[in-house]
DNA sequence: TTTGATATTGAACGGTTGTTCAGTTAGCGT
DNA sequence: ACGCTAACTGAACAACCGTTCAATATCAAA
């Protein structure tokens, strides 16, 4: 046997990583095998190699375009003209809709970043930066607005992102409460922390 | 070569704890093998395993004890009978504390419990749920007291520990705060937080 | 100084790891 | 129908995995 009938790049491509990204978040980089990732996508494990270099490569690759699709979304429907209050709240909305709804990759991107090499170690935690610094502008602007009443924005920046991601670890669909609540409850609890 | 001279269980028991600790840590449960964990003791392999009836029981042990300490100091130096505010201060002061001294088993705590058996992770997520409830608690009677202003208490409570918590992802030793201003800007978001 | 308990070695066990590659089949434009 | 290319297999590689155990050296008490 060799190819297989209906097999085509751009199916297994995708699932190759999406196999990936399962097994990655369930178990953890180190202890899922090329052989577990093959076995899941319905492939020997040699076939893998057509789609990445090796098996950083591969968390790599999901990192990266998790960091980098972040970025992009945020930036899509950050109301960059508005004050620094309204532009808060779409922030604080903004991450919890898009982090539970990715909490694989998510979970993964605070997880796996020592399974990289120096290098892309390097590069992830730029995009975070990257990241980060939109929300310490906001805060920023909120102070000088005298909107806010922070003692530290680089604080804030961490304190708040770090509440906000948290909501992952413990979020169950069909729980007590439903993301808009949840958010609406963060949102409160965020706007109080920073003094407004 | 059979016994080493100057070797004693009192001393190469717990050099195992603080290597693997060090090493689980650094590169992840499922990344360090047996055989390095014992170079770094100074030992061979086999002698691990008169200290640990498997690798899993060695991560097992390092989190129970650490859960067991943290649940244990907190009722040390818990304030009882003081108000709500009073209490609540402490506990920031004192989460702050308490993980920057151990960052690594923490790293661990939050890192590898997927690494654990369902049994030994029901009891470490059993202790971590004991924890927060010591301050879900305080958020209730201040509450009650109607000195807190809280949408909902198991949600703060899980928004203050994540924040809280975070600190330990970007605090560096001699860096631009010491660990008392750290503490003091965090109890002021936190205080702001809750409403009071 | 002898003796029994304690601490450790070093080899071995069967199995798994990431990765490579020659060979083979399916899809597709001509 | 042909031929080229894209997709994949299956076997092989050397290295490493967690764990066991008989053999052995040191320690502490008598």
């Amino acid at each position: 046997m060799a190819r297989k009938t209906g097999s085509h790049s751009e199916i297994t491509g995708p699932k190759i990583r999406a196999e990936a990204q399962r097994l990655f978040a369930r178990h953890g980089f180190a202890a899922v095998s090329m052989r577990q990732i093959a076995a899941a996508v319905g492939v020997q494990a040699g076939a893998l190699y057509l789609y990445t270099s090796d098996k950083e490569a591969l968390l790599f690759d999901l990192l990266k375009s998790h960091m980098d699709d972040l970025i992009a979304a945020w930036r899509a429907e950050s109301p960059e003209g508005a004050d620094a209050l309204a532009r808060l709240e779409r922030f604080v909305r903004f991450h919890i809709r898009f982090n539970l709804e990715r909490a694989e990759v998510v979970f993964l991107s605070y997880m796996e970043l020592r399974n990289l090499s120096e290098e892309n170690f390097a590069k992830i935690e730029g995009l975070r930066k990257t990241y980060e610094t939109e929300l310490e502008e906001i805060l920023k602007a909120g102070q000088a607005e005298a909107v806010f009443l922070i003692p530290d924005t680089k604080l804030a920046t961490m304190a708040i992102i770090a509440m906000l991601t948290g909501v992952n670890t413990w979020f169950r669909e069909g729980g007590r409460l439903s993301r808009a609540m949840v958010a609406d409850i963060y949102w409160d609890m965020v706007r109080k922390a920073v003094g407004a």
